[in-house]
RNA sequence: GGGGUGGUAGUUCAACUGGUUAGAGCACCUGCCUGUCACGCAGGAAGUUGCGGGUUCGAUCCCCGUCCAUCCCGCCA
């Protein structure tokens, strides 16, 4: 073997008539007779080599031979180009590699698609040789960047006096949350272990051992259907503190954020972030993770539909529904047809019934729509209240408030990238406070945690626990980042009796609670103490620190949205012998829907 | 679980309203070429049109089923 002495991206007219060894992979070759030119690739760059037939007829006739990906190894002298040949676009590019020894350490097949462009391939393609993807200079500088930023997380956390403790992969399957992953066990036939959605009791359980300050870069799991940002397995940054309440704790992630921010992208974030509660964020943006990189905001409507012609709204706002609207600045831009596949798109995905719109054309009445509803009065008024210009166009929609708000938030969302409103250079974070602590389950007729069960109700709302679940808040927060949620926690409660006066409002009865967290609960026995903490979604923050909106982007071997890995193939069959082993027994695959 | 888009040479794409021998770029193979860096020139090989069925004289194209990818809704404490 040739050891290197250089990397491909490193000489330079410094190393002029220096003997120097390099390892890589061919990146490019270009064959000109009596002249090969080869651009020879390692993760740090690229270097031209030179095969000259005249000076060194041996290894040119190896080199004759070489194809694309071959590794190699050469030992030559660094030699300057000609001045006309000279490549400005590259650093190595002024000078060349004249090869005296070559040494071919492994021939490739023909590659499967080409490394120099990684959209060369369709992403299935890619997701087959991944290994050759990661070979693509848009990966590897991702991949860098996650490990830059793994480093800084670490360095932020230990500065701050936080202790990195490792929790169990293998854990205990609790019913609540997500899906879980489980693990049959040899050992104890019939049972099995659960992988952890998030090490969320464990770290509970560290604050009672006095850790007070905890922090883990963990794997977490949750089998549920995938999105382009979200992957069955993801890497959280997990945190909790003792001896904290929601400010502490909102601080720290701010902080954290920040400092990120600054080391990856030498971005400074603003000193403080928004904050809007839970109920400003869903009325004003229809989300609980707005993008605030454009405003946009949603328009209620109700006074001046109280007063106008149309009845349908008018029942709708009689039974406690809402009529909230959006505007845009682009009347021209919304033909019929496409205000038809707004509507269509809104009504498959968003259940609504429909997608009103008026426009305003001079700048003093409305037109168009459901305008003919609204008399000269209440137009005026609208135009003035909501600051309706000529050239706008408005698009209402009337329902239960649930669909209306994720509709419109929907429709703001698309719209701010029909019509560019959105800055992709602006950075947007903000805190979402005052999470309402339960959510009604409709389908179960019963109330669920929104986070989860061991978050805190907010100590103000405490005494409405028993006779107005739905209005207690929580003391739960998530912070989100340009329209995604990066990151989200709660103060959790420390109190056996309160912790088992919600599991009872959850339908949990002590039995059960006793079954599934007794571990928790003993321990609260025990002198715990005001807890409370966070995790951020660290595949997230890499994807916006490197500006991709897919997560396989920052995962070296990521799955499909079905969860497959298409590269080992798995998941996969395994042997009858494991599964007697395991005593499992499968049943056919016609009795699937049994 | 539901909806949208896609699957044709190694690869990225094309192929009119269902019609004759399914084309092109890159890659590959052969030959030529001493300053290329998207090298150039000449020639060549390369196809189960994802899979299974149906309609038709005839299917890459139409229909049904299925698999895979991707995006979205539900779901994701």
């Amino acid at each position: 073997m040739i050891k290197r002495t250089h990397t491909c991206g490193e000489l330079t007219k410094k190393n002029l008539k220096e003997e120097i060894s390099l390892n890589g992979w061919i990146s490019k070759s270009r064959d000109l007779g009596g002249l090969i030119f080869i651009d020879l690739r390692d993760r740090y760059g690229v270097t031209q080599i030179v095969f000259n037939e005249k000076l060194n007829k041996k290894e040119f006739e190896i080199a004759k031979k070489l194809g694309l990906e071959d590794v190699i190894g050469v030992n030559g002298q660094v030699i300057s180009r000609p001045s006309e040949a000279i490549n400005s676009k590259m650093v190595t590019g002024e000078i060349d590699v004249n090869v005296n020894k070559l040494c071919v350490y492994n021939e490739s097949d023909n590659p499967p698609f080409d490394i120099n462009d990684r959209f060369s391939a369709s992403e299935e393609h890619r997701l087959r040789y991944r290994y050759l993807e990661l070979r693509t200079k848009e990966l590897q500088s991702n991949i860098l960047i996650r490990d830059k930023a793994l480093l800084a997380t670490r360095k932020y956390f230990s500065k701050n006096n936080f202790i990195e403790i490792e929790t169990p992969i293998l854990m205990k399957s609790t019913p609540e949350g997500a899906r879980d992953f489980l693990v049959p066990s040899r050992i104890h036939s019939g049972k099995f272990y659960a992988l952890p959605q998030s090490p969320q009791t464990y770290k509970q359980l560290l604050m009672v051992s006095g850790f007070d300050k905890y922090f883990q870069i963990v794997k977490c799991f949750r089998d549920e259907d995938f999105r382009s940002d979200r992957q069955p397995e993801f890497t959280q940054i997990d945190i909790e503190m003792s001896f904290v309440d929601q400010d502490d704790i909102t601080d720290m992630g701010t902080h954290f954020i920040q400092t990120l921010w600054k080391e990856i992208l030498d971005v400074d974030l603003p000193d403080k972030f928004t904050i809007l509660t839970y109920k400003e964020a869903m009325n004003t943006y229809g989300s609980d993770k707005p993008d605030l990189r454009f405003d946009m905001q949603l328009m209620n409507l109700k006074k001046y539909v109280i007063n106008s012609d149309f009845d349908t709204f008018k029942n709708i706002i009689n039974s406690d529904g809402l009529v909230k609207a959006v505007k845009v600045n682009n009347a021209d831009g919304y033909s019929r047809k496409t205000i038809d596949e707004l509507t269509k798109w809104l009504k498959d995905q968003y259940s609504v019934k429909g997608l009103a719109f008026f426009k305003c054309i001079d700048g003093e009445k409305l037109e168009g729509g459901i305008s003919k509803f609204f008399n000269e009065n209440i137009q005026s008024r609208m135009i003035n209240d909501l600051g309706i210009k000529s050239g706008d166009i408005v698009f209402v929609i009337g329902d239960k408030p649930k669909i209306v708000l994720s509709a419109l938030g929907a429709l703001r969302l698309k719209i701010a990238h029909r019509e560019n409103l959105v800055d992709e250079n602006k950075w947007s974070p903000l805190w979402v406070v005052d999470f309402p602590l339960f959510d009604w389950n409709e389908d179960h007729k019963r109330w669920d945690s929104l986070h989860h069960p061991f978050t805190s109700p907010n100590f103000d709302d405490i005494k409405k626990l028993d006779d107005n679940p739905g209005d207690v808040r929580s003391l739960g927060y998530d912070i989100v980042m340009n329209g995604y949620e990066i990151g989200g926690g709660s103060i959790r409660i420390h109190n056996k009796d309160l912790q088992s006066k919600i599991f009872n409002l959850l339908n949990i009865n002590d039995k059960e609670a006793n079954e599934k967290f007794g571990f928790l609960m003993n321990a609260f026995k025990y002198g715990a103490p005001p807890h409370g903490g966070m995790a951020f979604g660290f595949d997230r923050l890499i994807m916006l620190l490197i500006g991709s909106k897919k997560i396989r982007d920052v995962i070296a071997f990521p799955k499909t949205t079905s969860a497959m890995s298409l590269m080992d193939d798995s998941p996969s069959k395994v042997d009858k012998k494991q599964l007697s082993e395991l005593s499992l027994l499968l049943k056919e695959k016609n009795e699937k829907n049994v």
